[in-house]
DNA sequence: TCGTTCTGTAAGTGTTCACTTACATTATGC
DNA sequence: GCATAATGTAAGTGAACACTTACAGAACGA
């Protein structure tokens, strides 16, 4: 034998640079030559990484899902007392949602949904953001009725795609986009159930 | 003079066709020929009708909105003393979200906002849509308080484009979809203004 | 009927892109 | 220190694509 793998590691080295380069881009005009180069090296070794394209883009899918969560995670474990998880989610959102770029990624591999693999990927992380948002409000609410928790959880993930096209766009200024996460967002959290 | 032009008539001709190919292909993989052979003429044909094919996309865009906005005027048309405008798009949305693709084109869109050119014209339909939205829900409450039905208006926006990406992905059931427009999208309409 | 313009067909063309191949260099276990 | 496998450099390849050009036929006003 004779000198080990680095494979590991070199893909999480990469995966923060490839992320930012989906998002700027978007999956066709990232070509795999302007991802080698912002990772400062020759298409072949990205190759050695992953086997194709697809593969680097969906890998990305996972490490934004997992970079997102991590952030949240830290958001909730700073203490208050007053707010509820849920409601510090939305306040946090409403400070940075669309920072990352993460949209954008979602919006790229939205129009590659014919690819069942992407299609996959995409449908796996929604299911995890959904599950995470609906147990916070379930959380929020502790027992309370209202509308099914996993409806709201639905409805606050919209909320935070519009906020994000809304930024995209340059439609609403970052006060209003601040308010609609906020109060929009707290009113879902409050509704006692209608129909 | 010889032959008049029918440009005009050719154009609204072949756009739901180009619609209905964007919707399914995305704008990258909806190639020329490909539209073209959609259209059962030549690439050429098209290129004489608009000059390129961002144009052809562009087009399209405005085509989809003038299409749903033209379906909800004839839903708000037909009487129905008990329901308000609003609640009968929601309802009409809750039986019908994403059924011509609109969202795809959309999101096909989105990842094409480093062209100013794409960006504007779906700034321009998403500015519309939140206006017509917007009146309706200040219809809705004729005067009554509650958070700005701008803001109102991007939430229900917003709440569209996830149970469209549902739809996409598999994620939930029709009926749990119709669920979330009718039950949360009634939510929106009906909080009297928190904070 | 003639001339002009519209409309259709067919075959390019230059570029870009995902992915590959060939080979030189470097680190490391034995 | 030497064999071995990882890592780096450079060039290339075949296909796909947006867009063009050249030309033939068809409609229609004069």
């Amino acid at each position: 034998m004779a000198r080990v793998s680095q494979t590991a590691e070199r893909r999480s080295e990469f995966l923060p640079i490839l992320a930012a380069a989906f998002a700027e881009l978007g999956y066709r005009r990232a070509t795999t030559a302007e991802l080698a180069a912002r990772c400062r090296v020759r298409e072949n070794v990205l190759y050695r990484l992953w086997p194709d394209k697809k593969a680097m883009f969906i890998a990305t899918i996972r490490f934004v899902y997992e970079h997102s969560v991590e952030i949240w995670r830290r958001v909730l474990d700073e203490e208050d007392g007053q707010a509820s998880a849920a409601q510090r989610l939305l306040q946090y959102e409403a400070r940075h949602v669309g920072e990352f770029g993460l949209y954008r990624i979602v919006f790229a591999g939205l129009s590659e949904t014919d690819d069942e693999d992407i299609r996959d990927a995409l449908a796996d992380m929604y299911r995890r953001y959904q599950k995470f948002f609906a147990d916070h409000v379930r959380d929020h609410r502790h027992g309370a009725g209202g509308p099914d928790a996993g409806l709201v959880a639905w409805a606050v993930i919209g909320l935070g795609t519009v906020a994000s096209i809304t930024r995209e766009l340059g439609l609403v200024s970052d006060r209003q986009r601040a308010r609609l996460l906020r109060e929009v967002g707290a009113e879902l959290l409050e509704t006692s159930g209608g129909t």
